[in-house]
DNA sequence: TAAATTACCGGAAACGATACCGAAAACGAT
DNA sequence: ATCGTTTTCGGTATCGTTTCCGGTAATTTA
């Protein structure tokens, strides 16, 4: 495997490594027909300027590194589309590594990213109580690495950033089902040490308290993000007698995990029991019944993302700036009174 | 944004930066109280090693590139997973760009991949048939650039590959609807120019031919990858009022479509028609009825995929080798006579 | 004790590009 | 013909490493 070097080219035509060089990035004085001639035998000899040098020599590498915990369900397969349809237009390479839902992988990702000198980054964060990643990111971001935050970050953190505003539309989730009557109300969330997960439980709390549902009529249970987690849960209820009215989940998979264990076990959905999810996916109107959820605006946010990151790339002195996203409710027959 | 550099380290400590080069490749003659000393100045001084100066002198990155088609779908999540888990452990960084279904899209991305000089590839390519991009790529791995194909890719072609036995098991998933004593099957097919698609076909006609069904009783629809697409079908089949006793999907989306269509209209799966999917998604077990399906190794292929490349990486002289795989046959409520 | 190894280290040439500096050529004006 | 400008180009330092080459000093061998 050897490469055609610019030397190659030059020594052919007679020129000088310089005129080659010109030739390829049209800021520099070069004759017209020089140029046209140059890049004519470049091609013909296979020749293309070695990224690796390029980024040795200039202080950009046009390399975007992205930083998720998981791309196995949607969401950030859909935000990371996004984030390349933004930047590699604009001749920007998007490097994809993803974390495991483990910091220590994370923490690695990261470096690697910096260490191949990315000219910026966007992280989603696995897990964000346990920060300890997080002072790494922020002293890297102070030091004038551009970095942007996706999602699962606290909002008081001092950095360019992209949320979904999760208290607001689990506030909706939740009140939507306290306006179709039910009374008994669970929300089965997703980990404590999550911050999505406790602004989703803050958004159900606020729905009771607004409407002043007793404390007996209402309950969260810590659950997780499987469909299998869904599923023991609703097997533990049943186990109790404790079945509620409406259950409000984390996200889609755990729902449709519910739905699933509700339905083997006679519980009609909605009839006896209405379900509602969060983060839509694709699988929400296929299923029976159909799932309400609160669908993100995936593509949105990861245009956004790699909006921000630019902005901090092109302009050194940039201010940071919080997005925070709003959603949509789409209510299907998993939580409607028929 | 300024890195530390060799040179840093070396005038701080008064050595030589061969010294502190040495230090980190312990391969050349050092003493081992200088490493030592080097080994903790540079680390006190924050100094990592400039992956791509590295590049550079050396002739390897440890970059892997990994090209595939799309990764909203858990197949290709999961294939990746694998290959990471072989790769970075071994000190193997994996550069991971969807091509969005799209040949040309996928040509730039090995193209930039080749470029920044990963030590190999593994493809899974777009469509197989207006293979224009082939030829450019075995002709980059017959110049020695390792490359693994994955997926979808014909048997013929000469160079490594794991592929998995879409003939046999779309037969035996035909097989299974014809034993329960279906007999009008349909089977809606992914595009014809997806070799995928093909091979299913062809173990669809084969278990057709080998039941001596007759010609009326069965029929190919190519329908798409979607579940709107499936959907669509049924619909017309509805209002041609062509209704088969039994569904085979080219893969488990099409099929949830056309499960949902078909309930929708009343026609009760499977007492009515029987369904089996493709390529099983987690989703198979939580919808109503559960989803038959095909499991594909995913993890091993992706597994296999690795050590293929990396036996190309570490053996120049190796030859091609292609690994066909087999799956499960998860029988489930949708195709299942009551 | 002299000679031959060996262990350790510094200097400098790559790797393949960009970018600055200055010089030659072309051109127009006087 | 002379001079000043502009256009076009070559030489070379530079980016941060690795690696080869050679040279001491220390150690072993004869």
């Amino acid at each position: 495997m050897k490469h055609v070097t610019i030397k190659d080219v030059a020594h052919k035509l007679n020129v000088s490594v310089s005129s080659v060089s010109r030739a390829f990035n049209d800021k520099y004085d070069i004759k017209k027909e020089t140029k046209e001639l140059i890049l004519k035998t470049a091609e013909d000899m296979g020749y293309f300027p070695n990224p690796i040098a390029k980024k040795l020599s200039q202080n950009k590498t046009f390399n975007i590194g992205v930083v998720v915990p998981e791309f196995i369900n949607e969401f950030y397969s859909e935000v990371i589309i996004a984030i390349q349809e933004v930047l590699m237009p604009l001749g920007y390479q998007v490097l994809i590594m993803q974390s495991d839902e483990n910091a220590e992988q994370e923490l690695k990702n990261v470096k690697t990213l910096i260490h191949n000198m990315v000219d910026g980054l966007i992280i989603a964060p696995t897990m964000e109580e346990h920060n300890i990643n997080m002072k790494y990111y922020l002293n890297q971001h102070n030091n004038g690495n551009p970095i942007v935050f996706m999602s699962r970050v606290d909002e008081s953190l001092s950095a360019s950033k992209v949320l979904f505003n999760n208290k607001k539309w689990s506030f909706f989730a939740t009140e939507h089902l306290i306006r179709q009557g039910y009374q008994k109300i669970y929300h089965l969330s997703g980990y404590k040490d999550l911050c999505v997960s406790n602004d989703r439980i803050d958004g159900f709390k606020r729905a009771m308290n607004k409407h002043k549902i007793p404390k007996d009529n209402f309950k969260i249970i810590e659950t997780g993000l499987l469909a299998e987690e869904g599923m023991e849960v609703i097997e533990d209820l049943i186990y109790m007698h404790d079945i509620p009215n409406a259950i409000f989940c984390v996200n889609d998979l755990v729902a449709m995990g519910a739905i699933k264990k509700l339905k083997s076990n006679g519980i009609r959905v909605p009839e006896d029991v209405a379900v509602i999810g969060f983060t839509e996916t694709r699988m929400a109107e296929l299923i029976t019944p159909q799932l309400s959820s609160i669908k993100q605006p995936t593509s949105e946010m990861g245009k956004k993302a790699a909006e921000l990151l630019l902005k901090q790339i092109e302009n050194e002195a940039f201010e940071h700036e919080t997005v925070v996203m709003n959603g949509v409710l789409n209510i299907r027959e998993s939580s409607l009174i028929p």
